[in-house]
DNA sequence: CTACAATAAATCGTATAGGATATCGTATTG
DNA sequence: CAATACGATATCCTATACGATTTATTGTAG
């Protein structure tokens, strides 16, 4: 990564001849920064449990080490990154497979639920939205292995959240959400090629909502998920 | 707060002629730091919504602005402070109905399923633990009302955590853990004296663990939960 | 007496410098 | 040849100074 591309190109210059109103810049450098590495911790750019050094971040974005140490922190708090007493900080390593196995464990519980009560809720634009974002449409559209897979975690993404979001409860969004993010990391780590039987699975979840029928969503979901669980399993057979 | 009391009484000298090993000071500052503004919110020394200077904490915990900023990212991304641009940090707000509602819900469907597998595993040195941290011997310790109330609060929390913990899911367990300091907040704003039914209701979960009854676990913290939602919920009507 | 504007204070955001510690490589000795 | 000790480098951790912005206060005009 040789590209000292700074993210504001110059930030303490405000001539009173140049009016060009700040408000595009309405984020703070920090949180700017905290996107920057939230981005490259998603793109496995920085490997899970590898080295993050504040130094390296400070030559790479073109920032001081205050906002770095600041976003470092709040990535920590959200328990992303580590960070070792006079060692320093590293991306978090990667999931175990007790980790992976309690994480199936607690989507068990909650998204058969949530899929029972969006099924009670369900709008018709709300169901648009849902065959939307499922991407039944481009289902062939026939790119590279990588890229295929790249586009099919993003929908997955999007279809569970938007499911839990017309549920209602934002909590729940927001704590699945979370430990999505965990999860991404891990399944970019094999390229899981299993997407058609996951998206026959959530045509089946659309096909449920469309008929407004609750139970066979909350039992839908639930063997959708016991599936993709089964799908990943073998990954750490390695 | 006009105590300048530092944490950390000199921290620059390290004399030769003083063997002191410096093992005991393993953690850093900035997580001393942390820990500090952490118990100030958990006290309600610092209240909801109202603001939070560095500076005072500078001056406060005697240490830079470097370490605060830090914990105070971490805290942000904890959800226990937010951060306004160009205006600063503060303590989250007081918790909503809705989010309180929504918790609720979360617990009803995570709690009632860890109490049941909880009794299946449940070993009498467990059951041991949990009793004792159920608190049924001083139960009328007649200490002042702030007092007692202070005290359920902490068994109530440990009781439920034990649950979960020998439930064996700690995702699920860190899950709860995490929300329950927004609900500790809440909850010491209202002197909430219901202790007395809350006992009674923590006697009968523990009688079904004894019992071994997973059934009968899962059926009565369900109960709990439900009617502490409903002890709880007036407190909205102020 | 109220509303608006300008000034002053407070605070955040950023940058830079220096001290302390761990890690890694090299040399020396058993 | 292996193991240990020493030293250099890299990195983190802390402290301080300065600039930019927001907010509060005060004075003046209507």
């Amino acid at each position: 990564m040789r590209s000292p591309k700074p993210l504001i190109a110059s930030f303490h210059l405000s001539e009173p001849g140049a009016p060009e109103p700040p408000i595009h810049r309405a984020a703070s450098l920090a949180e700017e920064v905290y996107e920057a590495i939230f981005a490259r911790l998603m793109a496995l750019k920085i490997a899970p449990g590898s080295r993050i050094t504040v130094d390296n971040l400070v030559r790479e974005l073109a920032v001081s080490q205050t906002p770095i140490r600041e976003a470092l922190g709040r990535l920590e708090g959200e328990g992303l990154v580590v960070k070792t007493h006079l060692v320093g900080y590293s991306a978090a390593p990667q999931i175990t497979r007790r980790r992976f196995e309690e994480l199936y464990e607690l989507r068990l519980l909650l998204e058969p639920e949530a899929a029972h009560r969006a099924a009670q809720v369900m709008t018709e634009a709300a169901l648009a939205e849902l065959t939307e974002a499922a991407g039944v449409m481009h289902r062939s559209g026939g790119a590279d292995e990588r890229g295929r897979y790249s586009r099919f975690a993003r929908q997955d993404a999007v279809f569970h959240d938007k499911i839990v979001a017309v549920a209602g409860n934002e909590l729940i969004r927001e704590t699945l959400a979370h430990q999505h993010t965990h999860f991404h990391i891990f399944r970019l780590m094999f390229h899981a090629r299993v997407t058609e039987e996951a998206l026959d699975e959530h045509e089946a979840i659309l096909a449920a909502f469309a008929a407004r029928d609750a139970d066979a969503a909350r039992r839908v979901m639930r063997t959708h998920i016991e599936r993709s669980y089964a799908r990943l399993l073998p990954a750490f057979d390695s």
